[in-house]
DNA sequence: TTTGACATTCCAAACGATTGGACTTTTTAT
DNA sequence: ATAAAAAGTCCAATCGTTTGGAATGTCAAA
């Protein structure tokens, strides 16, 4: 292995006037003596090493991905792993950065533990998906400063999530001016902001298009489970059907459409159905999913971008929290109704 | 931040014991010191760093994902980020390693170029996906011995791949059982040895149940693309139907499918169509796709723990190839025909 | 009292790169 | 001819751990 000081030594030089040269060119050296230090160097393929570097500088030139994964999940790992990490893995990488995967269970967030791989050293900063556990998050940022969470995250924290209040405002509109005027809201655990914000949205565009407020109903279940299938089948059971239901997830709806059908509802010309993320397999449904697109990849850019800013800087950037707008992409879940 | 130094000069000890205590419980201390070192340290928190750790031991714990990603190839990044990486993820943690995420270009595969990551000195190992470019695969192999290649694989390198040729054989049993006798096979490009092999299985297996050599006729097109859709075309335009058609990948007869019945032959009623992966969206395919299914996360998993093997054994173990067995899942889109 | 055995703890050299100041030698100015 | 400036190179500490051998001290056997 090719270490500078072998270099140095095959060269007739010391290792510090090696080192010099090959990372600063620095001028203070003979322009003769800097092109064969140069020459030999990348003859012999000679690669400084990183860790020996690292020590020094105290730069790793590495950034964590911290995730979590719910364990019987499937869906969400396949919305988070490939789009996401696609993006940040894109920009860091042309950032000159390496990314560094770790995945951090339920109970490391429960007991507020700061994650090993920064703490051992290894990470100058971290990009967090999965999570929006306020206490961990919060504490993880005081300890650490250079992170940025995605797509779910509290106030107060550097964070690139989608314009979700905003996109249920969109879905609502999209529905309404197809016609619909009975709705109904599926969605997923009352403890994820986005959820929430998604039916707030979707709510206030709804009264503020109607004189009287109308209560929409809300039906709750589990997300990634089938909770979709469980609340389309107490909507058809209950006693005015809507024309439409908007929901909160891709997956939901999905697992949604599939219970409508099966009781023998068409979808979409009995009931319209509304989707949000633009996973995967939405285009794949039957009908094809219409559905709020948030777009993943882009997420992924952003925060690695605002990740390598603060990691340039000496110090802290505001703790800003960019909202990516959000795209309704058409597809055959949807009705026009003739009024 | 705490060091070994500070805990020793706190303590009144040298460093050198602490690190003895605290990395071995040596027993050449009193029982009496070790606690003491061992309660202080935790009280305080201490993590050693893992950076420095690595300058002396030259174990960085840390192994490299490396993976090649086709540009415009939405679908393949979804099959391999997702379940393999979860897989190689969970094993990998679960042995003390972490990961670390490289991508590697088509420009520095054509080059032959040793990833700057192994060269740098971050990882120990690596486990490499997308790729089975003979000539750079081996020239890695030979420069870091520490390698599994996963899903596509050249011979005479360690790897995990699926049992490919055993999968078409099953595909063909699976299809004769359910009365089809005349078939047609979609495949990708000529290049990758998977798609070969199953192709080759297939027909295999149909040669040993006839007397009469019958030739199978085969479409290829771009697997992740739209070959699919060009050749169900080409089927339907040529002389005789099929009543099969087996597809060497999900992709591909996904989108046959769409093809097929855009052109009004219903699938399965009129022809059968059997894939091969069983990525995520086949479960929601119309009709829902049956496919011969690779447990990706599996793959991951056992590409994982021989990497760790090799890691362990001082020297280079056999380079074992190690194959998956497949399994059928059935969804609705094979027919049986009545005999 | 010397010798050895044993129990504890310390020491110091690595690992490989970085960095600013120190040290020569040469050139220029006076 | 002498001092000052400039040019080119070297030096040595440093980052935090690890590790086996050296050092110290204690106690018991001879």
């Amino acid at each position: 292995m090719m270490t500078l000081r072998n270099i140095a030594a095959e060269l007739g030089l010391d290792c510090g006037t090696v080192s010099h040269i090959l990372n600063h060119d620095d001028s203070r050296y003979s322009k003769e003596t800097r092109k064969r230090v140069r020459e030999f160097a990348d003859s012999k393929g000679y690669r400084p090493n990183a860790i020996a570097r690292a020590m020094r500088t105290r730069k790793t030139g590495i950034v964590g991905l911290l995730f979590r994964q719910e364990p019987g999940h499937p869906l969400s790992g396949e919305s988070f792993y490939s789009r996401i990490i696609e993006g940040v893995e894109s920009d860091l990488l042309d950032a000159g950065y390496k990314v560094l995967l770790a995945s951090v269970s339920n109970a490391e967030i429960a007991s507020c533990q700061i994650p090993s791989i920064f703490q051992d050293g290894f990470v100058e900063g971290m990009i967090v998906l999965g999570t929006s556990d306020e206490r961990w998050l919060k504490n993880l940022y005081k300890a650490c400063r250079k992170l940025v969470v995605v797509d779910e995250a509290p106030e107060g924290l550097p964070a690139v999530v989608s314009a979700n209040f905003e996109g249920g405002r969109q879905a609502a509109q999209y529905l309404w001016e197809r016609g619909h005027r009975s709705f109904a809201l599926i969605t997923g655990e009352r403890t994820s902001p986005n959820f929430q914000q998604r039916v707030d949205g979707f709510q206030s565009w709804i009264a503020e298009q109607l004189d009287a407020e109308i209560k929409i109903p809300v039906f709750q279940g589990d997300a990634w489970a089938d909770g979709g299938a469980y609340a389309a089948r107490a909507i058809l059971a209950s006693s005015q059907r809507p024309t439409a239901i908007f929901c909160t997830n891709d997956n939901m709806a999905i697992d949604a459409m599939k219970a409508l059908q099966e009781a023998g509802c068409r979808v979409p010309e009995e009931i319209s159905v509304l989707g949000f993320d633009n996973i995967l397999v939405s285009a794949y449904a039957t009908p094809p999913l219409t559905t709020v697109a948030v777009d993943k990849t882009q997420m992924g850019r952003e925060a690695a971008r605002m990740l390598v800013e603060k990691l340039k800087s000496a110090d802290r950037l505001p703790a800003l929290r960019k909202e990516l707008p959000l795209k309704i992409v058409e597809r055959a879940s949807v009705q026009t109704l003739k009024n």
